[in-house]
DNA sequence: ACGTTGACCTATA
DNA sequence: GTATAGGCCAACG
């Protein structure tokens, strides 16, 4: 079996660099990794990394309107929204409450 | 090899 | 707000 290569790789290297108390979108680390049309697959590897018990704080990552769309894949539906509260995010009714102001861009947040 | 799937995004109605 | 459609592209069966 090929180990995974690249995307996989890459993708959970940037989210282990989210800092606690931030998010950032699907479609932020994409275009982050020179692939900003695969931003599909961004949350393809999270739900891997989840299988893999991989130390991945994938409650960091929501879809770009700041949408908890994720949730229901973690151990508990409610797991996600308390990890992010637990964080200092304000989340109400799946979505992040001040998203603008939490939202990490790797762009400007990595050289 | 091929068809389907999907933690997305954008557009339209 | 929901629904539908198109595009995108790696992985899976």
């Amino acid at each position: 079996m090929k180990y995974q290569g690249d995307f996989f790789e890459d993708v959970l290297e940037v989210v282990k660099l989210i800092p606690r108390g931030r998010v950032t979108s699907y479609g932020a680390i994409a275009k982050y990794l020179g692939v900003a049309r695969s931003s599909r697959m961004v949350g393809w590897a999270l739900n891997k990394s989840l299988e893999k018990d991989l130390n991945i704080p994938a409650h960091r990552v929501v879809n770009r309107l700041g949408l908890l769309s994720g949730k229901m894949h973690f151990s508990s539906p409610t797991k996600m929204e308390e990890e992010l509260r637990s964080e200092g995010i304000r989340v109400e009714n799946n979505s992040v409450q001040n998203f603008n102001e939490v939202f990490w861009d790797p762009f400007s947040e990595l050289p």
